[in-house]
DNA sequence: CTGAAAGCGCTTACAG
DNA sequence: CTGAAAGCGCTTACAG
């Protein structure tokens, strides 16, 4: 449980009857100009059968009481609310914070809202959060799965009531949907290969769990690099990381370090685990990068602050997120313009590059 | 302008005519039993006046056909659309995520879900917000103010309406609403008293810009804590930031360790900025915490990372979150019961406490 | 050029 | 115990 800081009872000072003033709405304007709501309505949509003057009139009042319309009537009325729904693991998280950025920056141009939702990495929460985006009727769903979450069923609703759905980052590629992802493998390729320019003989690799694609593509690229080099793959130089984070990369590397064959790189699957290995090394009196390289991925904050600087892959949160919102809204829309709409597996995969710093 | 890495049409494979499958409805229920949506109604809301039977087979219909009410149409009934709006200065920032993680988990609890916009630190986006979420019908609003932002007078349209408003961590406390915040000015004389109480004789301090108040307030704790310990405070050892970022630590501390009588313990107003001082430290061969002790303030990733790890003022993001969450849905909930409710001024002050690391 | 009417999905006071 | 009616704020096909 969390610190209990917080007194049970706010002391709200003064409880006063006050009139709850009502908001203005399109009735208020007719009357006070003697029209309809109908008129008014039109006038402000600017239909072409309503009278320059009548427009103007109800222009100006509108402006004067500061009219806004009721987006709960629109949507009740029209079946678009234009509002997107997030599914996100963490929010808490360097990465994700980036590529809610590029999705708010996005939906702003567009006039759309978002509706935020974690689902704290679990699968079960992920099915409600699905529930509950489409009981509030979202135009378009995006989401980074959970990383437990392997069956991803409960986003067959929204298939069934042809509501766009995004998958980014953390996706299932067999579900019908479109997706934008990182080239992992490629990622990993580069990573590992720059170990190798760098002379590196024996590198090791600190995955991710064994069921995400990220990590199984990060993994791959490694395997792939080493190939092409010649190297051998050896099998004791993977380590599966569980939770993927400080502590485990530098558990890890202690390891790894320790054993009789120790390698000379490591290409480790975040900057996390990557600064937990930098830790490890610094414990051991293993100088980096003289007789240890490292190579992180995500190009996070503390890859920056890193003793040394951290070598990293960018991985770009801000372009995904944006690419992902802008994936989903240009869905809804043709198919808005066309009233017709069906999923198709789609993806689109966004490059990654290296960011040469000290570790290496 | 940012990278154009995305094509400007995706590559949409099919679209296919498909009958937009209609959501169930109460309609659609009373139908198939034949009875009326009153009735329907009624029944799922356990109205006493509604037969077992009728009520059994409605609900049991409900359930098969997994409807769910349309949030929309009871918000626009009911006036209430459990909605809360956030606005937010910037979302990739580990405070403010902290802070985000906080409220969206009170949230999830009471049933209630986060509208999240942007400032981006703007005055004129932040009241652009404002409107939108109103426009949206939102509960209630939690914001942090925009570093810019003096004039808040484009709140005033949340409280014309009695919609009630908690700001935090950046508030304005002459505005007649309910405040979340930390004691800026503890946090401060903390940090100042430690440096002080590790032997420091000369203290710097670089503050944050002039008119924010946790910059007002760091810097007051600063002052009250040398004075307090009969230290001379000198202006020349104080710099502010603009920016507040790592390069501004960088530069300032560049500018105090050249500087004839160089400090011996410098308090920065966030991590960040003391990261910039670690470095410039570092580059000029002042020893850490030798010859110079370094204070941060937040307590972010960073301050662990960091080399050597950073002393700082924790920060309670999550609990200043939750507070906040807490306080608006009290104040909401309780305002409904009575049927009244007023804004009024009441403030809740979070504690900080120190995290010894090794920089001083 | 303007307006009456129906309807989106729901709730609730009222009638039977 | 059940239902007809009104209404939340809007839009739009239709009539005048």
């Amino acid at each position: 449980m969390r610190n209990r800081l917080i007194p049970n009872i706010w002391p709200i000072k003064k409880l006063v009857l006050v009139t709850m003033k009502h908001r203005v709405t399109l009735k208020d304007i007719a009357q006070r100009l003697g029209i309809t709501v109908t008129t008014v309505s039109k006038a402000l949509k600017d239909y072409p059968d309503i009278s320059k003057k009548t427009k103007e009139a109800v222009r100006e009042l509108a402006a004067q009481l500061k009219y806004q319309p009721d987006s709960q009537a629109l949507a009740l009325r029209g079946s678009k609310s234009y509002t997107i729904g997030l599914i996100i693991p963490e929010i808490v998280h360097f990465f994700f914070s980036n590529v809610i950025n590029g999705i708010m920056n996005y939906l702003e141009t567009k006039g759309y809202r978002l509706l935020i939702t974690l689902s704290n990495n679990s699968t079960e929460l992920e099915a409600k959060q699905v529930n509950l985006l489409f009981g509030n009727k979202v135009d378009g769903v995006l989401v980074s799965l959970a990383n437990e979450t392997v069956d991803v069923g409960h986003f067959k609703l929204l298939s069934e009531y042809d509501i766009p759905l995004v998958m980014f980052d953390k996706v299932n590629l067999d579900f019908n949907c479109q997706k934008v992802i990182i080239d992992d493998v490629a990622g990993g390729y580069i990573a590992t290969k720059h170990l190798i320019s760098k002379g590196c003989k024996r590198i090791a690799h600190i995955r991710g769990p064994k069921s995400p694609l990220n990590a199984i593509g990060r993994y791959e690229g490694y395997l792939k690099a080493l190939e092409e080099a010649g190297l051998d793959a050896d099998p004791s130089l993977v380590k599966s990381c569980k939770l993927v984070n400080l502590e485990e990369g530098y558990e890890f590397a202690k390891i790894l370090l320790h054993s009789p064959a120790p390698p000379d790189g490591i290409f480790a699957v975040t900057d996390q685990v990557a600064v937990g290995v930098l830790q490890a090394a610094k414990e051991l009196g293993v100088k980096v990068p003289q007789k240890l390289k490292v190579v992180g991925f995500s190009d996070s904050l503390i890859a920056q602050v890193a003793e040394p600087a951290l070598t990293t892959i960018h991985q770009p949160g801000y372009e995904i997120g944006e690419a992902a919102a802008r994936m989903l809204i240009e869905t809804i829309e043709i198919a808005e313009e066309k009233g017709e709409y069906m999923a198709v597996s789609d993806q689109f995969i966004l490059p990654t590059y290296l960011i040469r710093r000290k570790s290496s």
